[in-house]
DNA sequence: TGTACATCAGTGAACGCGCGTTCACTGATGTAC
DNA sequence: TGTACATCAGTGAACGCGCGTTCACTGATGTAC
């Protein structure tokens, strides 16, 4: 017999899963536990506590979720086409990991104090320069950056947020769609 | 002596002021007694549970809200102008009541069993509803009503959540480009 | 006008449940010799 | 090769704290007569 998966896995798998769902605070490690499969000892084999739980998980899904829009974003292809990519790299991600994605996007905000993340993690920060090197290299014309790259953000994020709560189907077609709205946005076509 | 301002109205500031920042299911009901300067066993006097009480402020927060949002909508002006016009009363009534907007906001998507709100409550199907006359109207080309509801929606908030957590000032001339931006972004001007 | 009673917001102590956390123990796997 | 020991993921019972909730009581206000 292969060697099994181990517990570990499935208490991050279900962890995950809901604290998207749920919540960070209305998630008891009762229900990780018994999602799992494992008991709510076995939790604390690998991690210090329920909180220190979250934040590894947050900033570990966050990496592995920005580590590659990044380069999208820094490309030498046009700006036009650098958004396109970018929000086709973002809906395939939601389409493949709508869990892992939903729990970025949901506990983005539930650590106040350790929310000290560098410049190449922060989706924040990654749209804001891309923002300013399209102003810089003339392909949009000159406005606040950070307002339009706010607008921006929850344009792209609001259309998966509703598919998350069933009020909106997305298929390729919606996400060409996305894409011709958000280049209209910044109005850069 | 005037007639001192009630617990209840104390009560329910604080609820909305924590909730709004800290979230429905991390705030408790010492947290809101105390901001309130009552007692945990005053809230009892006043509602049946904390749950109910939260759904009870939510919904009377929402309706005040849209009351004002939905005849701006369906007004006789322009379709450019109604969508500036709820912008600016949007952003009027952040400015106005930031915790109470915000509570609605982050609260919007903790209900999930009581959340049937009829079509003239809920600001998804009032923006949907928008969307679908300017398009029956010819203001804009025909197209996926919810999408582009959505992302109108996110376009529309998410420079409030950046100015919520500090990242982004928002003033008049802040407003206008705002209401350029959605213009451009469902393509009406 | 004063007196007796009803109402009700608010108090503060107490309760019990569920939560995150701990801990002694088990059993499987790896390692030294 | 077999034996002795170390390591470590996982168990499951137990613990204590903080939470939402209850309740007997208080005191102020309104009302009937």
């Amino acid at each position: 017999m292969a060697r099994p998966i181990s517990k570990k896995t499935h208490i991050e798998t279900a962890a995950i899963k809901l604290f998207s769902r749920k919540g960070l605070a209305a998630t008891t490690l009762k229900d990780i536990a018994l999602e799992a499969g494992a008991t709510e000892g076995a939790l604390y084999r690998h991690y210090k506590s329920k909180n220190s739980m979250a934040w590894q998980l947050f900033s570990q899904e966050l990496k592995s979720f920005t580590d590659l829009l990044l380069p999208i974003l820094q490309s030498r292809a046009s700006f036009p086409d650098r958004l396109a990519d970018a929000i086709r790299y973002i809906y395939g991600y939601y389409a493949q990991h709508p869990d892992r994605f939903s729990f970025i996007l949901l506990s983005q905000h539930n650590f106040p104090e350790q929310a000290i993340l560098d410049e190449t993690n922060n989706p924040n920060d990654m749209a804001i320069n891309f923002i300013r090197r399209g102003i810089t290299e003339g392909d949009i014309t000159d406005q606040d950056p950070v307002l339009l790259a706010g607008l921006l953000m929850g344009a792209i994020l609001q259309p998966l947020i509703m598919h998350g709560y069933g009020r909106l189907s997305v298929n390729d077609q919606t996400v060409e769609m996305v894409i011709e709205a958000c280049q209209r946005l910044v109005g850069c076509s």
